[in-house]
DNA sequence: ATAATATTCAACGTAGTGATTGATTATTGA
DNA sequence: TCAATAATCAATCACTACGTTGAATATTAT
């Protein structure tokens, strides 16, 4: 009785999508993929699943519309299907903090109190970059910024930030900038920065973020641009 | 093993969210609490529903953080808890219309090829009505018109459309706004002012992204401001 | 060809979800 | 206070989803 007609039929289907947002382990794997394509392998490594696990979770997430998958010899490679797969999860986010008083406790306890970070907007960074005077620096795992990145950061991955600080400018403010908002990789870099004396702030939002407003992306190996 | 952590618990919160919207009736029930504020009861009727079966779908979009309800004498009305939600819904449409073959053909087949009809874009309209010199008219019913419509709009019910027609000025153009994108009332209601010789296009989104967009509503009954 | 590796498939048990029914609570009006 | 109405709760059954296991498939390298 209530599944005839065109808007019925409409509903079901966007249900379709959100059921398989509907998981922990999905939304992790999407995380994970908005960085770049992945193997099923290396995204079950990351999430500590088993492999016929995660495969199953992304069939169900390539049914839904949310990822695709193209084989790249031995290995199936997954990546999201278009950029407003972020904003969706975007979304998603923005009501979860604004609407569940558990997380809104928990980013307030746990991101927000991690000092005075004063995050830098994806629109002012923009324009400090235009007018120079910023480093940005890429705290991601290596296989991540090289798939794309801010144009001009360098990549630091966390566990070698004290090691490398000397390719840091004392005198100019340095942004560091992670996987997403509540990525715990720029705030920890931000405040070992600081530590040591440096100006630093981190970016408010991640790559993922960036790449999704339709902002300019570097690569390391290849000149494909990401986004649609 | 995988449930420890800020990240992951932050993403089984998030999960939830997504879960509480993966179902059809419980995504046809936001779109009516889109328009407005609503009892159990009416929400039951609209949906064609069990009110029993209603009130645990209501239950379980409130414990996700999607909907509030406030006592009002014998009934319990409940509302979206803010218009983040309806940004939430409009990226999930997008997302299904962009990447699942069968929403981009029903939404071809029954949504465009009804006539040219020539969406109006919110941004142009909202130019036109500064300007003057363009009528709208809000086609759904009159209880959701009452909660809140477009300033300047007059509600003409689809039922009621030819009998009204002599309300609606000849050399103007006429523009018709409904629920939602995917809303059949206002392509209807185009569709027929045009048979009538009218010149008449419909609004591309509803009512409900207009006011979560910010922009300028008014209430027939009261002032009260629905957005947050 | 054969072995090795990456991924998917198939089957199974457990657990959770959804709809229905009837009982229970909260509020209003007589 | 009692009846009537609105909503929720509790219990049940059918159904679907999740994770695991081991087998099957696809591709590469030997």
């Amino acid at each position: 009785m209530s599944s005839e007609g065109p808007k019925h039929i409409l509903m079901g289907q966007f249900a379709r999508v959100a059921k398989a947002l509907g998981h922990q382990h999905r939304l992790e794997l999407l995380e994970l993929l908005a960085q770049g394509e992945r193997s099923v392998e290396a995204l079950a490594e990351h999430c500590g699943l088993q492999i016929a696990n995660v495969s199953q979770h992304l069939q169900h997430l390539r049914r839904a519309g949310l990822v695709v998958g193209r084989r790249d010899g031995k290995y199936v490679r997954y990546r999201l299907s278009g950029s407003e797969v972020v904003t969706l999860l975007s979304a998603l986010r923005h009501v979860a903090e604004r609407n569940l008083a558990e997380v809104r406790e928990l980013v307030g306890s746990y991101f927000h109190d991690r000092g005075s970070l004063e995050p830098v907007a994806m629109d002012d960074l923009m324009q400090r970059l235009r007018d120079g005077g910023v480093t940005v620096i890429d705290v991601r795992p290596e296989d991540e910024f090289t798939q794309g990145h801010l144009p001009g950061a360098i990549n630091i991955p966390l566990a070698e930030l004290e090691a490398r600080l000397q390719e840091l400018p004392k005198d100019r403010e340095i942004i560091a900038y992670c996987r997403g908002p509540y990525c715990l990789l720029a705030f920890e870099a931000v405040a070992r920065l600081r530590r040591e004396g440096r100006q630093a702030r981190r970016m408010e939002d991640g790559f993922p973020e960036w790449l999704a407003a339709g902002r300019p992306v570097e690569a390391t190996t290849r000149s494909t641009v990401l986004s649609e």
